[in-house]
DNA sequence: ATCGTAGTTTGACAGGTCTCGTAGTACGAG
DNA sequence: CTCGTACTACGAGACCTGTCAAACTACGAT
């Protein structure tokens, strides 16, 4: 019987937006907190998936899936369940369809504030 | 005695931030409103100053006085007194310089899904 | 089957934000 | 000087947010 893969596929992502859906003002609310720009600006970096708790941020683990579902939900990131671990990427090109150049200047202005030692 | 001009000086802009002093959070967060995001979308329409009151959106003037304040101490606008009333106007350039494309990605997606009529 | 790892859920708490109405200030016009 | 206009200041209330700890679930490894 092939139950497993059309009751619960393992590999499909969490409830999220569809492109059309995402909001600016949400986008813009995910990424005005410090935690979340940091996980952005980390996520911009590495070019493949990245489960949660891969991230130097100074939070409890309850924390993290906070913020990790406030990304999601804004339409900024995409969560894989991966084995024990959600995989985080970033949409980058749903975000870029809709509103272009709007991350690739908050993830350069993040980086630039952060002066580069 | 010439006190009139030293003392209070009628036409300086209200304490904003200096261009270097502009941080990034503080900008999304100002941005991350409804009502803010409005007004700066309407600034960035047209060229000129525009008084507090010129707007049309749908809050109280004490509400009004609170939403200016915050975008003048992120750096988004300037406030400069002009007679009994404040005149506003976008700091496009300063936000340019620190922030390059940020401010246009966000008011171009604001306009873009306020779906044109 | 047992254990450890990764993450979620819940409840709680402190603090911030948006909103308003009312009262007050500053300025120009008459 | 008096009046109206434009805005600010000061609570106060409702709501939202970020944070944590503790208990729980889901999965893989042994």
């Amino acid at each position: 019987m092939g139950v497993t893969e059309t009751s619960h596929d393992a590999c499909a992502p969490l409830p999220e937006p569809a492109v059309g859906e995402i909001r600016l003002e949400a986008v813009l609310h995910a990424l005005a907190d410090p935690v979340r720009l940091r996980i952005v600006s980390s996520l911009a970096g590495c070019t493949d998936e990245v489960n949660c708790l891969a991230f130097d941020v100074p939070v409890a683990k309850s924390t993290l899936t906070h913020h990790f579902r406030v990304l999601r939900e804004a339409g900024v990131i995409r969560q894989v369940r991966r084995g024990t671990s959600r995989m985080n990427s970033l949409r980058s090109d749903d975000l870029a369809a809709r509103f272009p150049g709007l991350l690739d200047s908050v993830v350069a202005g993040h980086r630039a504030s952060r002066h580069p030692v």
